[in-house]
DNA sequence: GGGTCTATTGACACCGGTTTCATTGATTTG
DNA sequence: CAAATCAATGAAACCGGTGTCAATAGACCC
């Protein structure tokens, strides 16, 4: 329609080698007069540039990666990137899938909160490959590749040496994870790195202080959660203090001592090593560590773009910093009581 | 490797027209020992199918949207089709420029939760050229696509009703839209369907009933909110009863609140029209509508699969029902009181 | 044994972009 | 004024798939 050729037209529409002023107008307007619009996927297809980044996440309905995915798309868009999704439900093939899926897809680079540490040759695949990878929160042992997160393991010793220095000295760890109780206490090792530096950090403050702890695990669904604690409140040697690995567990942990008849934390106390909205209107507000998740996504998507479009060499691990929010749902409990 | 034509082994692989078994295993296990991937974005320009289906929403770290987006991915996932995101923040450019960037991946469809009830140029392309489409949550006025959504009239209808039924006869409705009060009350057009709709029914219900009543906009972040609860509570004629408009509203209103030295429901009732996990731990618990977020994500996505797929003619809405929670957020006041 | 049918295969054009290369004409240089 | 330089352009090949078509050959029919 401009009577050009079509190396000429695409030269005026794609913005590369070099055009007339006059030929730029005419083929802008025949484009305008047309409604032309250029094929994104046949751009790929040559340049090799998706302009799009995979994320892989266990559940978008998890506030924590909600908040992850809204800085990811927030810094992806600012780079020129659009963000596809994943939700794996923490199942290892469902992870596999969607790794492949995306990489035929060709993505131009991957944000992966693994389910696995140890099987992770899906991932290996994927440095193998050249293609950009940014592990988020979870770190698998063994993959060589960028890493954000925070550590979880200093949070949670800071949450125990609060529950220790007021007084406590009988306290339940629950989480959700398929491993025993006596796997947790043996040190076996645990699929998600987050939970296990969580139970490592758990088990070492304990001992240290000499106190009673107890892993439960098998808290997977918010329901089994609540059977749990309404079973624990029943004990005799009822713990002085409940720590849930995530707020998922903690509400249902809440509603089971409210239910219970019981007060938090007059007659137990209860904390969350990952913060919640309603954790600060619910009575009494629940102290928490708080993730800064919608700042470890923007910092993923960030260090992830820059893998794209430098490709430097130095992989490494970007540790942001996460707040310990007293409220008030720990007891001070008198020395000697 | 195999040593067959370029021909023999796309069909061998794309498992599409017909290739002896042997020559099949050949290619298949050449394949294997090459570690060759399908190039999916290659395969999407020929056959005009990127099995990818573009959502714009609003923000994904608003609950409803997460748990809708995770009904959409489930859907699109068992469909075959994996989920592109956008957030827009209820931006109508950010909004055009989304739709714009899927058209150009070459989207197979498109989930939209659009901010504008009639600036829907961009939408309307959609349709012109052939793209399924599927309105989320907002009907904008003249689009002919499929709809999925809630009765938000009926809702808010519902719960003035109840209102008024337990004897309240001031009435806030707290609201995040750049409309003035004024304009609210004149009925002028609201950009977002599901606000007017929850406008009109408390205007009408307001006033059928006689009662008081009065529309607070402008309430576009949950501080702002707060102020705007906290000034409310000061006035001399303080309403007897806070409508929210959606969970993020009602929580600095509840905080505001308690804040103020004030206590719910004695010193004033609230509801939301939108419910949220934290209203079933605050004390007390806050009495809303449930919208099926869930559901609607699945559903939506459904519909436009079914779309994709047989592009049938009978675009039509899908109203899904949402549950009216009664908990211990509204007074019940004593006639003549 | 000749003719038709059908499955299998390769050659080749196509999707819609990008990129290389040679050609052209104008401008700058010596 | 000839030679060198350079911007602008079109032809053609490429990216990695899919689809059409004709050629081949073995199976089947009478």
């Amino acid at each position: 329609m401009a009577g050009v050729s079509r190396s000429t037209a695409a030269r005026a529409l794609g913005g590369y080698g070099s055009v007339s002023h006059e030929l730029q107008s005419m083929v802008a307007a025949a484009a305008e007069a047309l409604g032309y619009r250029g094929n994104a996927l046949a751009r790929s297809v040559s340049s090799g540039r998706s302009h799009t980044i995979g994320v892989v996440i266990s559940d978008i309905e998890n506030p924590h990666f909600a908040k992850a995915v809204r800085g990811m798309t927030d810094a992806a868009k600012a780079a020129g990137f659009d963000v596809i999704l994943a939700n794996t439900d923490e199942n290892l093939d469902a992870e596999r899938a969607a790794v492949q899926v995306f990489l035929d897809k060709r993505v131009d680079g991957l944000i992966v909160a693994s389910t696995s540490r140890s099987d992770s040759a899906h991932l290996l695949d994927v440095v193998r490959m050249g293609r950009p990878l940014v592990l988020f929160d979870r770190r698998p042992d063994n993959v060589e590749a960028d890493w954000v997160g925070t550590d979880c393991y200093a949070d949670a010793t800071a949450v125990m040496e609060y529950l220790i220095g007021r007084g406590h000295t009988n306290i339940v760890f629950l989480s959700a994870t398929t491993k025993t109780p006596e796997e947790l206490e043996s040190g076996h090792p645990l699929p998600i790195s987050t939970i296990a530096d969580r139970v490592r950090a758990v088990r070492t403050a304990a001992r240290a202080a000499g106190i009673r702890y107890e892993f439960i695990s098998d808290a997977m669904s918010p329901e089994r959660a609540h059977e749990i604690v309404a079973s624990l409140l029943r004990r005799p040697d009822r713990p002085s203090a409940v720590i849930a690995s995530y707020s998922r567990l903690a509400l249902p942990a809440f509603q089971a001592i409210r239910e219970a008849g019981m007060e938090v934390p007059r007659d137990i106390s209860l904390v969350c090593l990952d913060d919640a909205e309603w954790m600060t209107v619910s009575s009494p507000e629940v102290t928490a560590v708080a993730l800064p998740a919608y700042e470890l996504g923007l910092k993923a998507a960030e260090v992830l773009v820059g893998r794209i479009e430098h490709s430097g060499p130095d992989q490494r691990d970007h540790l942001l910093p996460a707040t310990f929010t007293e409220r008030g749902s720990v007891a001070k409990i008198p020395a000697g009581a």
